[in-house]
DNA sequence: CCCGCAACTTGATCTGGGTCAAGCCCGGCC
DNA sequence: GGCCGGGCTTGACCCAGATCAAGTTGCGGG
């Protein structure tokens, strides 16, 4: 079963986008590198490739070759169940790693899916692996994002486990805004890329709940709501919302 | 704040229990190294430790210095709110490793706690850096190990994200009981190392819902439960319970 | 421009599991 | 042996959020 990803290769060395002058370079690649160095990491790049809205960049069980790198666009992970059921496992934005959770068992263990037209570098394994055997930097590099990812999964257990709905929507939005933020988005605007449903699912909230929860927050004047355009009018109450006691599951 | 671990390095080389004779390396260690090899791997066990049941390894916020092979013993790791909330985020057992979460910051990021007496193998992480870089099955294997941390958290999130108490605590028996076989244990008994609720706390429900839960697969026949004493009558049942339709949440 | 559909909102009702409370069981200690 | 306390069980009640059911909104395509 074939990824519907329009496979178009780019040969990254024509079109002159290399890691050392991409903008997202400090996000997605090691600091400190000697320029040497850093021309070599250049090299884990094998291709850009496009990815259409709604398109998937991988499939759960198709073999695992490369890491991706996100250069532009929006996606998010899900994993399925026997059943039918599935679960958002994370939403990805430029400048983040996707396919780490392949490695194991050099096949996929998730599908990845395209919430806007996106670019991504792809970065075979094997490559990765090869270099950082010679640019420790790299090696550490490698270490830091796999821990970041298990790090960033025990907050969704704390989310998940024990919190109620708003405090797990509004830690929700804090921790989009902060991402967007550290991006050099707006600190208090932003576009939802995801619908209401798959804020639910990664949240564990059914839509109608997610949705009555932004008319809550906008309610007490803490968010503006339109459509999936929203407006953080209060993060401080935000905030407030997420360590407030009572936290009943 | 140091861990309250007692601190009682043994020499690896003295009491002569190096991986390479151990009886858990084909959990903890790659497959397929020549002896050469086997013999250098040896050498990221600077040390092993005992630590008594209630202690900490270590602590969130502690530097991160190592990863811990678990060589007896049975551990839970837990996150803390900055309320009082915490969230165990597994249990680990012989053959395991934890502290991955402290590469990314340098500082561990959660506590792991003894729940029995127990023993592991401290491996310092440089050192283990240092000897991935030559070997390259090490470093295949570091990744997988950090990739199959992930992926279990996937499941976790399935588990807390859209399945009911029944369906948790199913699929944490079916879990448990699966690793435990494989280290050699009875496919159908089991002695429950953590109190109703830490199982509670790490599948997301409440210390009673977990005891009704267990006497309601008592009830039906499922299990056989005396205090923390288990028996799987019918794993099948179990099976089936994981995967049934509804998962309402 | 209008149509049709997917995404969203809002209300009414139901229920799984949380909360509170009362015991029980068992192992450790005096 | 009796007592004490932590861990566990069980019952009664309640509530956050699921479910069911209408609408409404806005966008893409003909």
């Amino acid at each position: 079963m074939p990824s519907d990803c329009p496979a178009r290769p780019i040969d990254a060395q024509a079109i002159k986008v290399a890691c050392s002058n991409c903008n997202l370079r400090e996000l997605c690649m090691p600091v400190g590198l000697s320029p040497e160095e850093l021309e070599r990491v250049d090299g884990v790049v094998a291709a850009r490739i496009k990815i259409k809205r709604g398109a998937r960049l991988f499939r759960a069980g198709e073999p695992f070759k490369a890491l991706f790198a996100i250069r532009t666009g929006f996606f998010k992970t899900c994993v399925a169940a026997a059943d039918g059921r599935d679960q958002v496992t994370g939403f990805q934005m430029a400048g983040e790693i996707i396919g780490l959770d392949g490695i194991v068992s050099d096949r996929h263990a998730c599908d990845a899916v395209a919430l806007e037209d996106a670019e991504v570098c792809v970065m075979p394994f094997e490559r990765i692996g090869e270099l950082a055997r010679e640019v420790g930097a790299l090696q550490h590099h490698v270490h830091r994002i796999m821990s970041r990812e298990i790090v960033r999964e025990h907050g969704v257990m704390l989310l998940l486990g024990g919190m109620r709905a708003d405090e797990r929507l509004a830690a929700f939005l804090l921790n989009l805004m902060q991402r967007l933020h550290a991006r050099g988005f707006s600190r208090s605007e932003l576009v939802l890329r995801m619908t209401r449903e798959e804020i639910g699912s990664y949240l564990g909230l059914k839509l109608e709940t997610v949705s009555r929860t932004f008319s809550k927050f906008a309610g007490d004047g803490v968010i503006e709501v339109r459509q999936r355009h929203l407006r953080i009018l209060d993060p401080a109450a935000l905030h407030r919302i997420v360590d407030q006691q009572p936290g009943h599951r």
